[in-house]
DNA sequence: CTGAAAGCGCTTACAG
DNA sequence: CTGAAAGCGCTTACAG
């Protein structure tokens, strides 16, 4: 059984298609009592417009894409729901695809996006290479990036401002008394490492401290090497006091090997994260981190996006806002030198 | 400067429009000189076809729709995650909606489907309320449900026996000598905490125990109410010596109030949970839980709904492997009966 | 192997 | 207010 088509309802309603698309549209120019019983029978029947139909004569899909790295990181799955939340008031339909970080993926992903002639991109922190940026840019569609910047003039931005959380956070590192603070980054180079790096290393020189290169660490943003990273800081003489772990996930790891060792957080080490993702309240204990509203951050991308869509020209680079987050992962260092 | 279309490629290609559909479809119907000519010149153009345009005449849209409650939550986002690498194989891209357990929502989403003709949708870890299930059924559209059954000859099922892997879970903790063993699950009713619930009761009945009313608490699946439920059990006299936690999300919010307390997981109340989503293995102690292999049955879901797409008929009730692990979150109790 | 034609289901000037 | 007509960009019998 074929789906009603408008030309089924215009037979029931007697009267024209095009008066029946005008009806459903909503448009003043029907008489309201036609308009009513082209409503009621349409409802009845369960009829449907055909998106793609429709998509062809105005040259707009009310669909836009999103690419992530993987869903499977709680950050990027936060950022969906608010794009999705968002979407949803606006009417747009959102297709999501993991790049899983694999260029040909990339590619075929937004090959995929141009075939469905989605309205505009929204990349989730992704480390955006080099091959990439270019495939990007070399489309026509808007494109709203998360947690990274483009130079370029057609790629709009949403971030915090990363290197200020992170000098806040190692600032309250210091503050605690702490002198040997390690840094466990992120070896793939995401923009967002890069700048709570140099937050990181501001704050130490500003407090006339130099970056030891052996507390410098670089993992890949999850547990397991969270946990090798610091499995090697806390084998080293003199240990650091601190390691400031460049994301939650990397933390949790982190933790785990601290405890698994027989240490003590924060006796024996303080531990901070970033990005306050649910669990980081939950971790033991809870977890000093920079809380990213990442939910928000997702919506602003979305309301970015339609406003460029619209023709609008929205703010080139939004910022949200980071907050540092104190729990009891971090205390004043045992022995202090 | 519109997007060039296949009439675009047939000028420059000196050839009807026909035989541009044609190469680019790789039909065996073209001159291979010439099928070579055309993809060179759609390549360097940049040609996508439309996919609207082509769903319009093959009346498929090579998209699939999915929805979750919240993609925020872990469990959603692996099975979203194993989705759409599945889809990805297969060509399809996938539309994502939350539902945010909202009727209203529900009903948008199914319809927002039915407008962009999706293939199939799959329907992860709600409670399908009757009025839910009512709109589903009454599509057409062949639907997969993931954690979830429904007695509907239309509608297909993935998920884990539920019951066998809680039954064994708990036998794990009788088999240590717990005796007073408490059950958190969940308020809205979810098949899965049903199916949980009734292996647990089945396992104590089994031992010769009763399920004992004061130490049967709901929550709603969340850390949170984790916690207040943890709580509320610790204050029984004589308190419960386990703690089986519906899904992980609860179990990591009952450790940390446990902690908060000043009591030891294992030493004071072993602790399971349920799912063993990415978290599990870095509490503190790590948890004892029910691995589901929910990247599998994401991709479980999306491989039976494209053959349910292809005309085939797949196996009704897909089941999956569900295995408990045993970490350190479980002991046997200090004080038996 | 190739092209002309029809048609998928809509929207929207255009004419009345 | 309403309808007939054109057209969006494809695929696919049909005829050659």
């Amino acid at each position: 059984m074929k789906r009603a088509s408008i030309k089924d309802i215009a037979r029931l309603a007697s009267v024209s298609h095009s008066t029946v698309s005008r009806a459903l549209a909503g448009s003043s120019l029907v008489n309201p009592d036609t308009a009513d019983k082209i409503r009621k029978i349409a409802d009845q029947t369960g009829y449907r417009p055909s998106a793609a139909a429709r998509s062809l004569v105005t040259s707009r899909s009310a669909t836009i894409g999103v690419v992530v790295t993987t869903i499977a990181d709680p950050f990027a799955a936060e950022a969906v729901l608010g794009i999705e939340d968002a979407a949803n008031e606006h009417n747009y339909s959102v297709i999501l695809a993991n790049s899983n970080a694999q260029p040909e993926r990339e590619v075929k992903v937004v090959r995929s996006f141009e075939e469905r002639r989605v309205d505009g991109i929204i990349v989730t922190s992704s480390r955006v290479g080099a091959s990439y940026a270019e495939t990007l840019s070399r489309t026509r569609m808007p494109i709203v990036l998360l947690n990274n910047q483009h130079p370029s003039e057609f790629i709009h931005s949403v971030m915090i401002d990363n290197f200020a959380a992170s000098r806040e956070l190692t600032g309250h590192l210091l503050a605690l008394g702490h002198r040997r603070i390690a840094y466990v980054g992120d070896r793939y180079g995401y923009q967002s490492d890069t700048e709570r790096y140099g937050g990181y290393r501001s704050a130490l020189e500003s407090a006339g401290l130099k970056v030891e290169p052996q507390y410098v660490m670089l993992g890949d943003g999850k547990p397991e090497e969270g946990g090798a990273a610091a499995a090697a800081l806390m084998a080293l003489k003199p240990r650091p006091t601190a390691i400031f772990c460049y994301n939650d996930m990397t933390a949790l790891g982190a933790m785990a090997e601290i405890a698994a060792r027989g240490l003590k957080v924060p006796e024996d080490v303080s531990i901070t994260g970033f990005d306050d993702l649910f669990f980081a309240k939950y971790t033991a204990p809870p977890l000093t981190t920079v809380r990213q509203p990442m939910r928000e951050m997702g919506r602003m991308a979305l309301e970015t996006l339609v406003l460029l869509c619209d023709g609008g020209e929205p703010q080139h680079n939004v910022q949200a806002r980071g907050e540092v987050i104190v729990r009891q992962s971090t205390a004043a260092p045992k022995e202090v030198l």
